[in-house]
DNA sequence: TTAGTTAGTAGACAGATGTTGAATAACCAT
DNA sequence: ATGGTTATTCAACATCTGTCTACTAACTAA
């Protein structure tokens, strides 16, 4: 699944990178809204129509480099069940909290990304990569309730990645090992009674 | 808490209100990020010049028709309590629903603004605003597990408007009414046997 | 109604953007 | 190594951006 693409022209491959690298570098120093494409190929040291052969705008460069993030971040997601067919969805929470070891490791790059507010698209393509492999891959076993399973994993995607972007956002304030500790605690909690209907006093 | 700011210049009001209604009306013909500024002060019939002494720039234009979106919610979502000093914590969660309603009333302008990925920083400054209510205003009562409060408003939040956006993006392919059923059987779900430990096996 | 304050207009400016065409250089497959 | 393909360069272009100035009009408070 990774290597599926035909081959890519050497020069592209640089082009690329090189415009990753100044941008990345350049947005360590002020915000992206604020660096110019001009700005980049002069940093990259290419002609600014090369830009324009690969990328739409300053935002579509930055989704390339996003895109790089995702596929590591998945492929620590997939690993502990590289050896099984399939997920199952009791195992899924229990596992998810490998992503924060993930993010710990990568807490610089992360922190870059966080000066501009290119980190919600991030989190919303997170989303889209988790759920793909839920929806796809997931055996769902209680089917004994009426509980939507579509809804139900966009549900918990979302209060993990809360959590996860929430613990980004702070500085990393906790470590690892407490965050899976609270998320674990979490979705094992529920209302003191569990009511269907609510009376106002 | 609504009337708090000192009189504005009836200028200023009508500048402001015919660029947003300007920017609006464009972004039902074409996306946001081919909009130009230019456009909007023609197409609202002011001076380029008038644009940037209220707004820096687009993103600002439409930040700004999202604070009246959020004004709106934030009402519907106090509303209930409004006669009340505090929050229950337990209440909030079977009242939340009450979002789905007004989200639903609104949808027209929530499905302008989806087509634009705006509605990620739409997302964010709701969570803002619920997060600080009910941390604000909420009263924690179960103080006898050791979840971390603020985690857990996180972690809820994100849940709900996770699912509200994800609605929103279906284009309100279920009614409010189911939606706020499965919210509550969510909420109320936990895993068969809450487990610390796991065994691989 | 008037005086003082502020918003809006018009024009000009340097710089950035997005697109194009033609020439050159680097790459890939054979 | 050669030929065909494609990336990159360079220059030029109209347009948009962000900022500024001086002038005019509209608003507020008294």
């Amino acid at each position: 699944m990774t290597g599926m693409g035909k081959k890519v022209d050497r020069r592209v491959l640089r082009s690329k990178e090189a415009l990753k690298q100044a941008l990345l570098r350049l947005m360590e120093q002020k915000d992206f809204d604020a660096i110019s494409i001009t700005e980049i190929v002069e940093k990259a040291n290419y002609n600014r129509g090369t830009f324009y052969t690969h990328y739409e705008n300053k935002e579509a460069l930055l989704g390339d480099i996003m895109e790089d993030l995702i596929q590591d971040l998945m492929q620590s997601f997939r690993a502990p069940y590289e050896h099984q067919d399939i997920f199952r969805i009791d195992e899924l929470t229990a596992n998810s909290v490998q992503i924060f070891e993930h993010i710990y490791a990568n807490a610089a790059v992360y922190a870059i990304l966080l000066k501009s507010k290119v980190i919600l698209s991030l989190k919303e393509r997170m989303f889209q990569a988790i759920k793909q492999i839920t929806m796809e891959e997931l055996v769902y076993e209680n089917t004994d309730n009426n509980i939507n399973p579509e809804l139900s994993a966009v549900y918990a995607i979302h209060a993990l990645l809360g959590l996860i972007f929430h613990w980004i956002e702070g500085g990393f304030k906790y470590p690892p090992s407490y965050m899976q500790e609270q998320l674990i605690l979490m979705i094992n909690w529920r209302p003191r009674e569990a009511r269907t209907n609510h009376k106002r006093k």
